[in-house]
DNA sequence: TAAATAAATTGACGATGGTCAAATCAAACA
DNA sequence: TGTTTGATTTGACCATCGTCAATTTATTTA
């Protein structure tokens, strides 16, 4: 009677777990059965690509379990990390809204388990349901601004002001929600990817890291990092931050 | 028997010279009337602010004649000048599709005519008709996808590199196209706003015009650049490009 | 046209942060 | 457990770029 497997996740968009936490919570049941139709379950182990910079865009992605980065690298290597992609996230939806190849690439970070809806399936959708085209235009835009905010911040702030602003968006989204008092979180990045999270390289960042010790404002022992207190990274971000 | 007028420009949105440009192409007649009755015409002087960081979203801005900034400060004052909208281009829709305050500042830049729909008229296009739904995806996407590009450019390119991209991109949009060859071309902005464009400061931006003059890649004569070879501008963008 | 105001440039200086190489640490594996 | 591999840190160096102040050049305005 088990009509899922903790194992292999959900059979089915029907009974997805994280379907209520993307853009397909619009949809109907007669969509639903679209949407499952053009679905294909795909694994992904740790360092594995799920789309490359360049390559014409299959589909839309939607994580079950895992996490991805998306990554963006010029001609002489250098990248920077864009995204964190994690579980009810969609992932590739930019390429096949704008019509355009990916221009940027997609690896799991962790064992992730994807599934992919391929394009026709999602013109389908988008092109009779106005309410899908609504929440994704919502989540475009709201992308667009915060990608904005980002080319202020790293026109204006330094490393170690981003790397605050960083430290309080990941432990805003991935840690527990404490607004003060001290917060112990595990970092889901690499020293490498944090940098190239904030535009930054790893050297940089171990130098920016053993500052911050020194300073007291937090202690980092290996991926887990402990603030005492929390409101001293928001005046890191915000010189002149007051209550 | 003039139904529109050079001086101040068209009457209502049937007889607009620059609707075919805009999102606004996909819109039969009942919803061009809708569209009309959902408009005003209002007109800036260069500095004018057409609206602020913050403020909460008033519709969408059509330009017709002119050009507005779209700046984005922060808290010290330090800000970047992220868009140059000309007649033919929407204003104001990220926040209105993401259901936001501005994030951002616009500013005419010059003489600038605009009409303003407003918010309940654009929900009920976008309600009715997916088309239009599916041409602002499309716009917010690539948009989105410029910005990704900026983040990687700003983070790993250096200020002369980002600025002989910025003279690339200008002269593609607002000059005359010759992909080889020397090229003449009136910047549209100040020292100030090109920097502020690149994510610099004016004492910077001067130098680096300096050292490109010294170097022939280009002649600045107030804001007329003269550009031998285009070809080096690319080049100076893309350190290993080769024909 | 002269005076006033703003824009752009130049100079001097220093800090931030990138680069390269070496050392240390951690993790995976035989 | 020893070894190998990769990640992280540290050191040394210096180029780029930002800051501040002063000057020159344009642009307005009276």
């Amino acid at each position: 009677m088990a009509d899922q497997n903790p194992d292999q996740g959900s059979l089915n968009c029907f009974t997805c777990q994280t379907r209520d936490r993307t853009e397909w919570c619009v949809l109907d049941d007669a969509e639903l059965q679209l949407l499952n139709k053009g679905r294909v379950t795909k694994e992904y182990l740790p360092g594995e690509v799920i789309f490359h910079e360049g390559d014409p865009c299959r589909g839309v992605f939607c994580l079950e379990t895992g996490m991805v980065g998306v990554r963006k690298t010029d001609a002489d290597g250098n990248s920077v990390l864009l995204y964190l992609v994690t579980p009810g996230d969609t992932l590739g939806y930019r390429a096949m809204l704008a019509g355009e190849d990916y221009r940027a690439s997609a690896e799991a970070l962790e064992p992730t388990r994807i599934c992919v809806i391929d394009v026709p399936t999602v013109r389908s959708l988008l092109g009779h349901n106005p309410a899908l085209g609504l929440r994704y235009l919502k989540r475009v835009s709201m992308s667009l601004g915060n990608a904005e905010e980002k080319i202020l911040h790293n026109a204006t702030l330094s490393v170690r002001a981003r790397f605050a602003h960083l430290l309080l968006v990941l432990i805003d989204k991935y840690g527990e929600k404490s607004t003060n008092g001290p917060t112990e979180f595990e970092l889901p990045l690499s020293r490498h990817d944090l940098a190239s999270m904030i535009g930054t390289t790893p050297e940089s960042m171990s130098r920016t890291i053993k500052k911050m010790e020194s300073d007291g404002v937090a202690r980092f022992t290996g991926r887990i990092v402990y603030i005492p207190e929390i409101e001293t990274l928001v005046q890191e971000f915000e010189p002149d931050h007051f209550v």
